[in-house]
DNA sequence: ACCTGAACACCGTTCAAGT
DNA sequence: ACCTGAACACCGTTCAAGT
């Protein structure tokens, strides 16, 4: 195990200062956002950023670990209140919708489930395949999702519906349609 | 009818030689291939680029109205050849593999069938909105497809089929297992 | 150990000067 | 009428100098 030493006082200062003027910054203008803009909304040097945060990447998933990290825990909750089946749904929903309304959100659970070479393994990633294996394979069990998918498929396709319903420039609306289809879709055959 | 005058030879030859340059930077290097290096590539100033083309978008759907044209073109091929419903599905399919395989065409159709504000009308959106059209109307008439299903929604869900799939990095492997299950879900309840 | 900000490379876009 | 390429603004990234 590597010891996580503490950070300097000034150094700690200046990461949460950072977080805040990201999440900020990628709420108002999306993943794209301009990372000096971020540094300077922080009141610190652009190389302090790069030294705490590699890349884009690591600075929208780490300005975004909690809200991704509440969306997971979302999926207990929920199968706790319905039936499996619903319960997929109903999560599914709450999911896609995030990533419509929260800007950059979209873009991180993107990367978060993609297959790009070994160091896949990001926080976001595991939280939500966790949150979606357990509700997947409790529809399955009881009978109402097909056995022939996987957690990832899921969490890839309301990226898809995410994606579609952005198409239409309509704030979401047709989220529950295209999700609608898409359950309609994943029922076993009968 | 706005008259067109014909082209400076010149003009004309630039034009031509800015095509070719863009469609090979495009399928290389993705839709976010430098403007500059296209201009380079086709032995001609920057300016002339702007002066043919004022944006990213205008260039890259010129640079793939005639694929995107063919598409459509499919479409009625395959009408021919199969029943409605089936022949929904083919097209759907070849649609999706060509945004997976053809690097920018995913970005350009994406935007095609966008509605944003009311300049929203491009040749690639009126050209796929048509021939999806035609397929969609035939398999509702059949009796294969939702009837509260518009092709626009299918030209979006498949755009957003192909943006799942490409999250598996798979080279769209999994879009035929995708595509299932919007198809399915796309069934009339019976 | 950490921070700063100048420096560099790169890109999109404009426009004065040229033919 | 059209072309060129320098000029400008902006951005990501690095790194020498500073504390």
């Amino acid at each position: 195990m590597t010891q996580v030493r503490p950070m300097r006082a000034d150094a700690r200062r200046n990461y949460e200062r950072l977080l805040k003027a990201a999440a900020q910054a990628f709420a108002e203008q999306g993943e794209g956002a301009s990372l000096d803009d971020i540094a300077k909304r922080a009141g610190v040097g652009s190389g302090t950023l790069y030294r705490h945060f590699p890349n884009r990447q690591a600075l929208l998933e780490a300005a975004y670990v909690d809200r991704v990290e509440a969306i997971g825990a979302r999926a207990d909750e929920i199968a706790r209140e319905l039936p499996p089946g619903e319960a997929l749904e109903r999560w599914l929903r709450e999911l896609t919708e995030g990533m419509i309304q929260v800007r950059g959100l979209k873009a991180l659970l993107g990367s978060a489930v993609t297959d790009d070479g070994p160091a896949a393994v990001t926080v976001c990633g595991t939280a939500l395949k966790g949150a979606g294996e357990r509700l997947v394979r409790a529809a399955q069990s009881e009978g109402t999702l097909r056995e022939d998918v996987e957690p990832i498929d899921i969490l890839r396709l309301a990226h898809g519906v995410a994606t579609a319903s952005e198409l239409a420039h309509d704030d979401g609306r047709c989220v529950p349609r295209y999700l609608a289809l898409l359950t309609e879709g994943l029922r076993p055959r009968g």
